[in-house]
DNA sequence: TCTGGATTTGACCAACTGGTCAAACTCACG
DNA sequence: CGTGAGTTTGACCAGTTGGTCAAATCCAGA
């Protein structure tokens, strides 16, 4: 392992290349699924190369996650208070589903392992996702009150918001499988925006 | 393996056992996840006896995977293009979601499975679910014509139904440890009710 | 150029996994 | 009962997997 000094440019070159690989490996076939020999294949490493970088598999993986909530979750923060409502939530739509079109490995890799009881992840999202959640869902109460947008269930529209947009990126193939030579993300912003523009304009 | 006579006793019992237990384990860690000899605790078999009942883990899978998508599929054929419009697809939305309820480990086998590129489900997928869309599809497009509701892409008026439903079983976890004690399954009827009401009823 | 730390690798290992097999046991039925 | 098909299992196997290790190689700085 090396020191814990400022690292090497080696260092740099082959840890991103090792997270790059475990993302596209780990996202196609889960935490399980994938294995190590592959993930260093396809980092163009040997297997104990790769193993000199991470000192396992788990740690790989922890180190990825780490490295991917952050931006993962950035859409939501941009949920700006102050901006007009509506406008606010038809943009986070938008920016959620350019991640699912841009990031969908990322995507799926959040969808394996959550689906799967989050066994690695569940720490992580209950707290940063957790507090994030709180801080908008209050946002949106807020606007619900002062009647910006129909009252509905924050939390549930959150959810709804997530489970639109990521399902583009986690269920790809099978979207891609049912519309054929259409590209699904031509007619989904459309569809998305119509969707809540019509559940969240106030009724006057 | 058995003749191929009419089952056993002890063949039904068994059967349906190992069927129970594979549905257990594969939902709970997908396909390469999932382990025999799980399966065979699971089913309080030994391993040898359960591969006396099905020759191999693909096998199981297979099984498992054909007795479960009609059953899965049930609620969109029960789409009747002769009733109310929107109250049809009101009902399918309910229905939906009921299975998300009742059966979120038939939810989650089939995520897993798509999520990572469904390469044992695909067949099945582009053959009953495609055309059983497909007929859909073109209830949807005339009510659409009739005025009857509102007109929107309607493949993602589907992909919305199944993503917005199945969420609540597919990311259980994580929409559980969000709402805390609060049962999901609790507001998600009326949330979704109001979000296809207004999606749908048409501006007059 | 030299050198010591950084990097890389072939060989290896123990645990696990899907699957086999012959032998033993159980059960329905004449 | 007896008997043959149906059922069960312990022992076993080959391939895979995560991970180790000592030795070899590379590289930046003096």
């Amino acid at each position: 392992m090396p020191k814990d000094r400022s690292p090497t440019r080696i260092q740099k070159k082959n840890r991103a290349a090792i997270l790059e690989a475990a993302l596209e490996v780990f996202s196609a076939h889960g935490f399980r699924g994938a294995t190590v020999d592959q993930i260093a294949s396809q980092a163009g490493l040997s297997k104990p190369n790769l193993l000199y970088y991470f000192p396992s598999k788990d740690a790989m993986f922890t180190a990825l996650l780490s490295e991917l909530l952050d931006t993962w979750l950035d859409p939501m923060r941009e949920i700006n208070a102050s901006g007009d409502p509506l406008e606010e939530i038809l943009a986070y739509v938008q920016r959620k589903l350019q991640m699912s079109r841009d990031y969908p490995r990322e995507s799926r890799l959040f969808a394996n392992e959550i689906v799967q009881g989050a066994p690695r992840m569940l720490d992580a999202l209950s707290t940063d996702l957790r507090d994030l959640l709180e801080e908008k869902e209050a946002v949106l109460t807020g606007w619900m009150a002062a009647g910006k947008i129909n009252t509905t269930h924050p939390k549930h529209l959150m959810f709804s918001i997530w489970a639109l947009t990521q399902h583009y990126a986690d269920f790809d193939v099978q979207v891609r499988m049912l519309m054929g030579p259409e590209d699904p993300f031509d007619a989904a912003p459309e569809f998305l925006e119509t969707l809540y523009r019509r559940m969240l304009t106030p009724t006057s």
